[in-house]
DNA sequence: GGCGGAATGT
DNA sequence: ACATTCCGCC
């Protein structure tokens, strides 16, 4: 167990990785943050919540993928507070709490809905290849967000915030899972103030073997519509066909993670990326032995199997744009190619995935021979919102780059300095694009279109901006719909080096794009990105809008600052609804224990 | 309701 | 760092 996880504290502190290599950063697995911990953190608790159906009437999945609804924002206040011996906690201060998390962009708000927010998976997607040898059944998929799966109904977000309420209620589900109880079983455990409970040590329990928690969360852009091709498996071709409802179904299929009992109930996890292969011709399978809830800890993956699952990883990524890291080093695997041209790179160290995985991945571990491919750093500088408005017009620099930036210098040089000044300002030189030579859609592209977007500024304009018919340019505030969002095809085939400076046309809002001096050669390229991206993702265009100018800004300001807060690409899969009931037993049982501290 | 600055606490 | 608390603002 213990030597599962290692830290690769060299290059970057911030990574822990597996034994097998595959790695996730280190906010998303710190002891003393998980769930089972008394540091939680707010969103480790959240995800807790939401993948327990006792909490199901205070906050649950709903809508979109990683959205959220707060049902009962005192309840989930006074939840915070306990396990947080914080009796005065409310709703305001809890809100304040994930307020900040924009910056951090683990999770936005769902504008127009309310209590609705929504984690961003693509940035916390976490990673969870259940192939790789974890070693126990601990690896655990957690809060699984609903996902629709064959069997099962999920409902497509509401369109309206007054739906949402309506629907909310609803969820309550009719009975798959009885409630009965919940109320009371909480009541019973929570206060500082009652604390002597003996739950204390069940706690801790659970808290260990929750402990590595984070792995499993899903892949981005996982809509609905898409996750249906996951399980129903008979979404064809149309990779983004418009969301027509189906069986419209109040509960998520995903009340709850397949909490792994100290048996070690290994959810059966897949990479929804492979299963999401908008390609048709990379009919793979899981084996098996994937989908099987209860693999044993110990693995051991065909070499084919394998190479399918790559290959079929591997093309989800370009289709999804989903970020390089996605790749892990698998020795002695060789990944098929996706089918687009590879550029040149010579396929240095990492045994591991030729081509394209290999030169994506070299932005990030370029420099170190650890195989442990990311920087990681998610938190950018907020940009003030006095500054932002003070400014008006930032020259958001560049970027920032490589490794970690910290972002507690970020805002001090608010000063007139002589730089760019409310932004954090990275060295331009250091531009990731070395690392990167723009090989192409690195996930550093890929997030700073969603990163920024996904948390561009929203306070003015939120209320301004859905405006589903105004298709206008502008990224889409959800990262996930954002990037994600992918022509069929995919565009790999531009993101060839030799880019042809083709149609990138412009974008008023958008375009202005602060070069960062000397950056013009790198800018190009990713605003070509940007571009063929955003075209595309207007036309898909959800609705959300948001003002493009800050995010700019910010996107630029980030620039690479993002690449280190990239994207850890997680897959997991939710476990089948069928599945998962073995273990909502233990769940239950140890679900109000692990939630509230009675320690306090 | 929701936002984010600021001060403060751990 | 990550909240918690308070608060003015929209």
């Amino acid at each position: 167990m213990e030597e599962l996880i290692t830290q690769t504290s060299s290059s970057c502190s911030s990574f822990w990785t597996g034994v097998k290599g595959f790695a996730f950063p280190e906010w998303a697995y710190k002891p003393e943050s998980s769930p089972g911990s008394r540091q939680i953190q707010l969103w480790h608790f959240i995800l807790e919540l939401l993948r327990k159906e006792e909490y199901h009437d205070v906050i649950a999945w709903q809508g979109d993928y990683g959205e959220f609804v707060i049902k009962d924002p005192d309840e989930v206040a006074r939840l915070w507070g306990a396990r947080k011996c914080k009796p005065q906690m409310n709703y305001d201060k809890l809100s304040r709490a994930l307020r900040y998390y924009y910056n951090k962009r683990i999770l936005h708000k769902t504008k127009g809905k309310r209590f609705t927010y929504k984690f961003n998976f693509n940035k916390l997607v976490l990673v969870n290849y259940p192939f790789i040898d974890m070693g126990s059944g601990r690896g655990v998929p957690q809060s699984a967000p609903p996902v629709p799966t064959g069997g099962t109904h999920f409902r497509f977000p509401p369109s309206t915030p007054s739906e949402v309420l309506s629907s909310s209620e609803e969820l309550r589900s009719p009975g798959v899972f009885s409630s009965v109880g919940r109320r009371m079983a909480r009541g019973s455990v929570s206060d500082c103030s009652d604390g002597t409970s003996t739950n204390s040590e069940l706690e801790e329990a659970v808290g260990a073997e929750d402990r590595a928690p984070f792995r499993g969360l899903l892949p981005p852009r996982m809509t609905h519509d898409s996750l249906f091709r996951v399980y129903g498996g008979a979404n064809p071709a149309g990779l983004h066909r418009p969301p027509h409802r189906v069986h419209p179904e109040p509960l998520s299929p995903f009340p709850i993670s397949p909490l792994p009992g100290p048996g070690g109930l290994l959810a059966p996890t897949l990479s929804p990326a492979l299963s999401m292969t908008p390609t048709p011709h990379l009919p793979y399978t899981p084996s098996p032995s994937l989908s099987s809830p209860m693999m044993g800890s110990h693995f051991s993956f065909n070499p084919e199997d394998m190479k399918h699952y790559l290959q079929a990883h591997t093309q989800s990524v370009y289709n999804y744009h989903l970020s390089p890291r996605a790749f892990l080093h698998y020795p002695n695997i060789v990944i098929p190619q996706p089918h687009r041209p590879t550029p040149d790179k010579p396929p240095h160290h990492l045994h591991a995935p030729p081509m394209p995985l290999t030169q994506l991945q070299q932005g990030a571990d370029e420099s170190q021979q650890h195989p442990s491919p990311f920087k990681f750093k998610l938190q950018p500088p907020p940009l003030g919102r006095k500054q932002r408005e003070a400014g008006g017009s930032l020259a958001s620099a560049s970027s920032s780059s490589s490794s970690s930036f910290t972002g507690s210098g970020a805002m001090t040089n608010s000063g007139p300095a002589g730089g760019p000044p409310k932004i954090k300002v990275e060295p331009v030189s250091d531009m990731s694009e070395e690392d990167v030579e723009v090989t192409d859609i690195s996930e550093e592209e890929l997030s700073r279109d969603d990163e920024d977007d996904a948390f561009a500024p929203r306070r003015r304009h939120h209320q301004l901006s859905s405006s589903p018919s105004a298709p206008h340019h502008d990224d889409d505030p959800d990262d996930d719909e954002e990037v994600f969002k992918t022509p069929a095809t995919p565009p790999v085939g531009a993101s060839s080096p030799a880019l042809p400076p083709m149609a990138l046309k412009s974008e008023p809002g958008v375009a202005a794009a602060p070069v960062s001096p000397g950056g013009t050669r790198c800018i190009p390229l990713k605003l070509r990105f940007k571009r063929r991206w955003s075209e595309d993702q207007r036309m898909e265009a959800d609705g959300e809008r948001e003002e493009a100018e800050d995010k700019k800004v910010r996107a630029e300001g980030e620039e690479e600052g993002g690449r280190g807060g990239g994207v850890i690409l997680g897959l997991m899969l939710p476990p089948a609804p069928t599945k998962r009931r073995a273990s909502s037993e233990l769940q239950r049982a140890t679900a109000q224990l692990s939630l509230e501290n009675p320690g306090c």
